[in-house]
Formats: C-alpha cells, structure tokens, sequence
RNA sequence: GGGCGCUUAGCUCAGUUGGCUAGAGCGCCGCCCUUACAAGGCGGAUGUCGGGGGUUCGAGUCCCUCAGCGCCCA
C-alpha cells in the first residue's frame, strides 16, 4: 500500500479535525495530571473567567498563552497541570441577573428575596459557565477538566471560611465606619475600579449661612457654594483656610513659575489668572483673615432651613482662592470632607436611606429621593431668600458602572482586612525575587500599590456571594455599657469550642457597642447558641477578590492538606493582564503567605491588551470585540492561537483592525467607528443586508449574522494550511520508508544543513518560551518552517525522492525533521500537529536519527532537546551560497523577462572550493531555477551575449543567445554598478576615518576591510561585462 | 499632577550587549494554476527609524529635550 493524495485533501480540515482530537486526547486522559507522579511538578491556575458572559479576545489571548506554557511544559516531561474554574464575580453577574430581571419580568430583587434571586443567579452561572468551559475546550485547552473548580463551590467556600475565620482571629479583620461609594440603585457599595467618571450639566448653588451673634464689623454671613445643595442637611460645619495670606501666596508663586515655564500661547491666559488672583489677594484678605479668627474664636453659623449651630473651623481644604473661601463639611456625604470631619473632630451626619431617600436625620424632607430633595431644598432656601445665586456649571461626577447611576458617597460600615503587615509580606516576595514579573517593569506599580497598605474593605452589599460568617449583636444607648459584660458572659459560654472568635466594637461617642462573633464552621453548634440570644449574621457577602486571592491553593484542597496541595503548590506560572495586578495577583500572593507560608507561584507574566484598529479596548458595548469563536470558524483553533503567540511581545498593547465579513458573499470590510454602532449593514459588494449584535427588531434579527474578524488572523491560517501541505508532501513520499540511523557524517550539504537549522531552532524556540517571549517563538518557527523546510529543503526532496539511490537516506532525514517540526509546533498549534503526527505514524512509525518508536500522541511526546553537535556554521554558510547563487539565476530570468518555461544555461566562474560546493547542487538549479550548468571554475569561457550575476566570489554568467537584449542587460547592470559604487563609497569614507580604525574593535575593522576588498572585486566584474557587451 | 509604555514602509509589528547596505507579514507592481500548497510560487518597488540636541570612531538602539498617542494612580 502506498500514501493516497485520495486520503489526503490539500486543506488543512480543522473544523472536523478539531472536535475529534480534543475528544481523543480527553479519552486518553492526557488533560490529567497525576498528583502521585514521580514527575517534577508544573503547575498554572487559569485566572478564573467571570461568568457573567461569554469569554472575547482577551480571554483568547489570555488563554493560549496558557495552554502553549502548559503543553510545552508537560512535553518537557513535567507533571503538568492547568486548574481551570470561573469566578462568581459578586457584583457583575448580580448586577446582570437583576438588570434582566428588571426589563423581563419588571421585578427587583427584593420582590424575589435572597433566595429565589440567589437560585436565578445559579441558573445564570450554570449556563455562562458550560459557555466558558466549552469555549476553551474549542480553543484546544488542555485543562484538567475533572479539577474543574469555582470560587463559589464547596471547596472554595471552605477556604474562605477558614481564612475569614484565621484572619479575624488575628485580629487582622475589623468593622469600621467609612465612605463608600454606594451604589443607590443595586443598594451596594461598589469599589472604586468599578466607579466611572461622566461629566454632566449642572448647577453652583450659592448659599448664605447667617453668623451667629456676629460682633461690630463681622460680616452677618458667609457664603458657601455646593452642586450638591441637598446634602446641606448633613452638614456639620463650615470651614476657611488657617493662613489664608500663606496659602495665597504659595497659590501667586505657583502661578508665576507655570508662567515662566509655560510655552508662548499658553501665557496670555496664565497671565490672567495671575493678575486675577492678585486682585483677589488685595480686595479679599481682610475678609479672609477675619474669618480665620473668627474661627479660631469658636464661633457658630446657622444651618438654614435645619436651623441647626454648626461650628465655623479653621481647615486647608478651605480654598481661599476660589469662591467666598467658605466651604460647607458633609463628612458623612463627601470624600475630602470625611477627612476634614476627622481632623476637626466633627459629628458625621447620614442623612441617606440605603436605597437614596433621605432619611430621619434630614428632618423634614424624610423620605423624599435626593432629586425630589434637592428641589425643595433649592425652592426653599429661595423663599427664605437664603440663596445668592445659582450658576450654570458642568460637573464631573461618578456614576456606578454596573447600573450607570450616580454615585453618592455613603457613611457605612464595612469589614475591613488590615494590610500592613500582609501588604508588607507581598512587597517581600517580589524584592526577594521569590516572585519574579515579567516584564520587570510591571513590579513597580506591584509595589507603589502595597505601599500604601490601604486597608481592605472587603464586604458587599450584595446576595451573591460568600456570606461573611459573624454574628453580630449590639447595645446602643444606656444599654452600651452592659456590653463588656455580655461580651465576658458569651466567651466564658463559648469557652472550648473549637473555631470560635469574639470581638467587642465600640464607637468613639460610646453610644453604641457590638460583639462579633466569627464561626469557622457551618455546622458550629456555636451558631445555635449565638441565634438563641438575638445575635444576627451578617447579611453582606465578601468582595469577590476575596475567594479570587485564595484560588492557588484553595483549587489544590486548601484548608486540607491534600496531596495535590503537596505537589503542585507552590504553582509555577501565572498568566495574566496587567489591569489586575494590584486587584488578584497582589492579593494571591498575600493571602498564599498568611495561608499556606509560602508564595502562591514564581512568576507572573504579564501580557499586552488587544485594542481596535483605532486604539481603543474592545468591548461588547462600543460592537468593537472579537468573538474567539468567529475567528476559530473561519480561520481555526490553531491560527487562533499562532495569531495570539504571534502578537504576544512585551513592549507594548497590540492593534487589530476589525473587519466585517458579509455571510452571503464573504467580502470582508473595514469596521468603522459608525458602522460598528448599526444594527443592519448593507454589503457593499454584494448589496445584500446582514444583521449585527445590535439586532432588535424582528425584522433585523431574521437576517443572517455578519461575522466580526480581524485579517490579522489570516497570517496563521496561511501558515497552518502550508505546514499541512508540506506535511502533504513529506508523506505521499514516504511509499517504501524504511527505518535506519542517519550517519550525518556522510550526509550531502542540504541533509547538514537542515539538521542544523532544526536544531538552531529548537534551542531559539525552547529558549524563547522559557523567557515568555511567545512572538519570538512564533516567529523562529514561522522562519524555519517556511523559509527552510518548504522553500529549500522540500524543493531538494523532490528531486531526491526522485532518485532511488538518495530517496531512502532522504526519507528518514525528512521524517526526523518533520517529526521535530511537528513537536516544536504541537504547543501552539495543537490540531495541525496531531493530525499530521497520526498520518506520518501510518508511514514512519519508527523514525529518527537513531530511529525509535513514535509516541501515541504528539501532546505526550517529548520536547526535542538540542543536538549541538548539529549545529554547523560552515554548513550554513555554505548552503547560503547556494541560496544566493539560485536567487542571482532567478532574478536574471525574472529582470530579463525570460520565459518561466524556458530553460537557461550559465558559467560559474569560481575558486575550486566553491566548485566543490556547487557542482553536487546542479539537479537543484535545473529544478528549482531551470538553470543548468556548462562549466564551473576560474577558467570558464564566457558566453556572450550573457547576463552576468556577481556575488561575494562567485560570478554567474547565463548564457542570452536566445534572449537577446543587450540595452536590458547594460541598463540592469549600470544599476549593479551604481549599487556597488554607493557601497565602496560608504565603506572608504569609513576606513579612511582614522579614530575609526584606530578606536574600534580590531575584528570590525578587518570585516570592514573585507568586505571592501570583496565588493572591489565585484565591481571589476561588473565593469568587465559592461565592457564585454560594448564590444 | 505622578508613574509606565509607545511613535520604524500605505497598514500591523520585529529589531538582543551601540557595529555589515534597517527587516517580516499584509497591501502594492510584474510574471506564473511548475504534481505539497493560488490560503501558493518567483521576482520587484517602498523608510529624513516622531522633531531637535548630546555622548561615541560609529546611534533605530544610550542620555537630554520637545511634540503626539495610550494605560495606570491620585
């Protein structure tokens, strides 16, 4: 039996491929990774995909890089293994599940309550998550699936507990007071990465505050100015500057150094400002330094409409050279003005309702929203004709960006971890080197981040979640006192209970106290006790990156100690993007060390972000993304992935223009900023409409779906079809393949050459992963694959295959490199390599240098090592002779217009070593430039008329009798000389720099001058046949 | 305001510690359906390496500065 080209389609099948070998490896159980191996172990956590939706081109990216590591690794022959699972993402996926709740059914979640919303978001989860997990699997991820975990799972929720419970314990977790940015719609508070700024039009209200009991000469009121006149109600203060003539003055010498710095048509409008201020200062300070007396004096201002004695105090944030100067203090309602609050001593008043309306503390605008308050706030300090005036002014404000409502800061309380020691243990790993981030430079914003050691706030408001495990009951009044003693009765009581911890919280005004109680486990009986005197668990859930920053080890068994805790912690790689390096991987590594005393892996690669073709993130939203399914239909798994290697560098993010490809003629075209927002676009090739994501209409959704692609994907699907071609090739071949040991030593100099090559770039693509350099990797491969196997070395074959006595020595060379190609390939592009590797096992199940049996699978066969000794720089060198003797003949027939059909005769006139070389090529210059030659050597007759190619020692001579034009050939060669002329010129003007010769390296010089004299060289020839042919 | 990147061919990007005449893919031009591959082959054209200054025998590469773009933090 012989190959058949029958069996063998010159496409590459990937769409039916795909399904088959991703079932076959899972069947073969080469996804597992055997916890008892004796194996060295390689362990990545998959950043755990939210489940909120389904995964875009970032995933992709993120992903593939995963998997080449992962592959590579365990064909190194570690025991490899990739946990794969999804995060519950807290906020996100409730956010989504009420947002449809809301437009489908017209419920909110209260209408539902905990449980039954709790159950809807399961529902969601369970669905998101079979779309995730069969997206990778299509993507060729070769996760272990059996591990497959979530941050809200059994397992999960164990190590949370446990560690909210340690933590707790140590003290390291407290419940405080502190402005959140509440979230008025989803009745949360939301952090500030999830908060966005939007400016919107609004007002300045100007407001008058009356002194009370002013003195002779005091002013009878200040003004203070707000956007927000509502929160007036909280307030509890009003506050100037200290030293307003200092601050004026600091404010003067600023402007003047911007002015003096500041480029010529910025100046008239800094000069104006200047001389603004400077009237200010003369018109103003009296009035300013009066009332910072006044204030140092204790004295008191009237909160209108409240009639409520507010303090004036003395406070930098004050401005004294903006406005009146005056600045009314909501500490309770605004971030700058908590601190004030705080430095002042100030009592904070929350005048909100959880879900935005005011209440008992605004008196009588209780119940009302804030917009319904601010109007009547506005309505009636006009007609107690307390308002100044009211100025037009657009605002910059924050808005929720899971419900894209306003943020309005929030007094509440909240569990907070205390970082400075954990954030101190994080910085420790990465100084020490234990943790290495790759790129290097990513470690500094790691590290300014955790210097700060913010405290963690760490609870939500929300239902999805891990539900923070306390139990909490306080005595508010008279009552605080008996606190302590409760607190000593309930310890005594719970006194030899395992997993049980107390804390007593007062406040500063000791009218109110808490004992907490934290329960390790669920099924305490302490929790019975604790509900049986009123004692309530706390209803908020943990932000999500709480259960996230467990994930390395609570995936491996963590609290357990677990053999695969033992084998595979710490992991070894993390592959992530850069927007979450303070949020998950600072985290990781903290939680690792307080958990487990050691790190969580020891490095972090960072890799770019995709943009458009205009710079800006894709997203969903703006219609911009990418489905990585799109791109495997139409271009396949493994160009998907080569395409994601390829653009993987580590200098910077990575463009991809997006295109749309109309279903019903494939024409593909330019996305644009405009055409991307439309929900029906006419073709404009074939005229025909198809619809897009923003279909909504009955008629728009019945027409069949554009697909969004990016031609960048196209580079690898042409270069996944050419491997399978070449492959194609190699293995209709092989009829009559026999195994046998390859003696290099007697092999022809295209054989040493390739066996040189394939090894220099096994050592450039082994080298290349290890360093996270994925392009790099792609690229030597893309190089060696197309340039030197299919352009030269199977060009070679054809000839050899040909010939009985070279085809078997021939056979074996090119299934030791195919074999070795298909190996370096397999990690990122895993269906290629396999289906190839199962049909060249049909021919050459034994194969090599020193031939032994194939592995069953190409993913469990070794990682090729490199063979030094192959490696050969003559070699190479030799063949590049070849090269460019066969590129000159090409050209001359190309310039010359000569028939692609014809043949051609030349001279090569050269020393007797490059004869030696040469002459054994002659079956592959009739192949491969239909070129043969009559004579080598320095004493060939030169046939005239000829076209004459000069390289580096070699001059080629082809023979124009028949293709005779002797102005082509002077002109072509005029243009040689004027080449050549420039070269010398340039290398002259070098050497005869004497610092040159004397300054640089003794080797540069002596190249320089070689060059020189091999280019002299040249141009005599050039000069000699421009003589020859004025003859 | 602070930090980190980026600016190289029409487009998207490479370019190691400074050292041959700055590269690739796509696109473009010419020829070719040559039995692995037209998703292909052969050949070709295309660059003030963002501007300016400096260090050096030598700068796309190092330093300073200006301009523009992007991201992160406040």
């Amino acid at each position: 039996m012989s190959p058949s080209a029958d069996d063998y389609p010159n496409r590459f099948d990937f769409a039916t491929a795909q399904g088959r070998l991703f079932e076959s490896w899972e069947r073969q159980g080469y996804f597992h990774a055997d916890e008892t191996s004796d194996k060295p172990p390689f362990c990545i956590v998959i950043p755990p995909p939210n489940v909120t939706g389904a995964l875009h081109l970032g995933h992709a990216l993120n992903n593939s890089l995963q998997d080449i590591m992962i592959r590579f690794k365990r064909m190194q022959g570690f025991e490899a293994l990739w946990m794969p699972g999804t995060d519950h993402a807290g906020i996100a996926t409730q956010a989504v599940v009420e947002k449809r709740l809301k437009e489908e059914e017209g419920k909110t979640r209260h209408d539902l309550g905990r449980e039954a919303l709790v159950e809807r978001i399961w529902q969601w989860k369970h669905q998101y998550e079979e779309r995730i997990l069969g997206q990778l699997k299509r993507m060729g991820c070769s996760c272990d699936w059996e591990r497959t975990r979530f941050t809200l799972d059994e397992r999960c929720a164990k190590a949370v507990r446990v560690t909210f419970f340690d933590l707790f314990d140590k003290d390291r977790i407290y419940r405080g007071k502190r402005l959140v940015n509440w979230d008025t719609f989803l009745q949360t508070a939301v952090s500030d990465d999830e908060v966005f700024q939007e400016t919107v039009k609004g007002h300045f209200w100007h407001i008058r505050y009356a002194v009370i009991d002013a003195l002779p000469g005091e002013p009878s009121h200040v003004i203070v100015a707000t956007t927000r006149p509502e929160t007036l109600l909280g307030d509890t203060a009003v506050a100037v500057h200290p030293q307003p003539a200092e601050a004026l003055d600091k404010a003067l010498t600023e402007l003047r150094d911007k002015l003096a710095k500041a480029a010529a048509k910025e100046k008239p409008a800094i000069q104006a400002e200047l001389e603004a201020l400077e009237q200010r200062r003369a018109e103003m300070l009296p009035a300013l330094e009066q009332l910072a007396a006044m204030a140092r004096d204790g004295r008191m201002v009237m909160l209108p409409l409240l009639e409520r004695p507010i303090p004036l105090v003395a406070d930098e944030w004050a401005k004294p050279e903006l406005g009146s100067g005056c600045v009314k203090i909501t500490p309770a309602h605004d971030p700058n003005d908590y601190e004030v609050g705080k430095r002042c001593a100030l009592p904070m008043i929350n005048i909100l309702n959880p879900d935005g309306t005011l209440n008992a503390n605004a008196g009588p605008y209780e119940g009302a929203t804030i917009r319904e308050a601010r109007k009547r706030v506005v309505a009636d300090l006009e007609s107690a004709d307390q308002l100044e005036k009211v100025e037009d002014r657009e605002i910059e404000l924050p808005h929720s960006d899971r419900s894209k409502t306003p943020i309005e800061p929030f007094l509440a309380d909240q569990w907070f971890v205390r970082m400075d020691q954990l954030a101190q243990s994080a910085m420790d790993a990465v100084t020490s080197g234990e943790v290495s981030i790759h790129p290097a430079r990513y470690a500094k914003g790691y590290l300014d981040w955790l210097r700060e050691k913010r405290d963690w706030p760490v609870s939500r408001q929300l239902w999805w979640g891990h539900q923070i495990p306390v139990w909490s009951r306080a005595w508010h009044g008279e009552e605080t006192s008996q606190a302590a003693a409760e607190y000593q009765g309930l310890r005594q009581q719970l006194q030899g209970l395992d997993g049980v911890s107390l804390q007593l919280e007062t406040t500063d005004e000791g009218d109110r106290a808490t004992v907490h109680v934290c329960v390790r486990d669920e099924d305490s009986p302490a929790i019975e006790l604790l509900e049986s005197q009123d004692f309530v668990r706390a209803e908020d859930v943990l932000d999500t990156w709480f259960s996230s920053a467990l994930w390395p080890h609570s995936t491996l068994g963590w609290p357990s100690q677990t053999p695969e805790l033992a084998k595979f912690y710490p992991t070894s790689t993390l592959i992530t993007s850069r927007d979450i390096i303070t949020l998950w991987v600072a985290r990781m590594v903290l939680m690792g060390l307080n958990n487990v005393g050691q790190v969580p892996f020891r490095d972090v690669f960072i890799h770019p972000k995709i943009l458009d073709g205009f710079g800006e993130t894709m997203s969903k939203s703006k219609g911009n993304g990418i489905d990585p399914l799109d791109v495997i239909d139409k271009f396949g798994a493994d160009a998907l992935r080569y395409g994601m290697a390829f653009l993987t560098t580590d200098t910077q993010d990575v463009r991809m223009p997006v295109q749309f490809e109309c279903p019903h003629c494939e024409h593909s075209f330019d996305q644009t900023k405009k055409n991307r927002e439309l929900p029906r676009i006419d073709c404009p090739k074939c005229g025909k409409p198809f619809g897009t994501q923003w279909a909504r209409t009955d008629e728009d959704r019945a027409l069949e779906r554009g697909l969004v692609l990016s031609e960048r994907f196209e580079v690898a699907r042409n270069f996944t079809n050419k491997l399978w071609n070449a492959a194609r090739f190699a293995i209709l071949n092989l009829e009559g393949y026999t195994p046998g040991k390859i003696e290099v030593d007697k092999l022809p100099l295209e054989d040493r050459w390739i066996l040189s090559r394939i090894a220099s770039t096994t050592r450039s693509v082994t080298e290349a992963l290890e360093r996270f350099e994925f392009s790099e990797a792609a690229r030597a491969l893309y190089e060696f694959a197309w340039d030197d196997f299919c352009s030269f070395y199977v060009e070679i074959l054809k000839d050899r295959f040909a010939q009985p006595e070279s085809r078997v020595v021939a056979q074996r060379v090119m299934a030791y490199v195919l074999d070795t190609l298909l190996r370096l390939l397999h990690p990122i592009k895993p269906f290629l390599t396999e289906e190839i590797w199962q049909r060249l096992a049909e021919w050459a199940p034994r194969r090599g240098l020193d031939p032994e049996a194939a592995a069953a699978s190409v993913m469990i066969a070794a990682w090729p090592t490199v063979d030094e000794s192959l490696i050969a720089a003559d070699i190479e060198a030799q063949f590049a002779k070849f090269q460019a003797a066969l590129g000159a003949l090409r050209e001359i027939r190309s310039v010359r217009n000569i028939p692609p059909k014809a043949d051609i005769e030349f001279v090569a006139r050269c020393d007797r070593d490059t004869v030696a070389l040469l002459q054994p090529m002659e079956p592959y210059f009739a192949s491969m430039a239909r070129a043969t030659c009559r004579g080598w050597g320095a004493e060939v007759e030169v046939p005239q008329p000829n076209a004459t190619g000069v390289l580096p020692g070699i001059e080629l001579y082809v023979d124009l009798k028949d293709f005779i034009n002797v102005d082509e050939e002077r002109e072509r060669l005029g243009k040689e000389r004027d080449k050549h002329l420039g070269f010398i010129k340039s290398k002259e003007a070098k050497l005869g720099n004497e610092s040159f010769v004397s300054r640089a390296p003794a080797d540069v010089v002596q190249r320089e001058r070689d060059q020189l004299e091999q280019l002299r060289e040249q141009l005599a020839a050039i000069d000699e046949a421009l003589a020859a042919l004025s003859k």
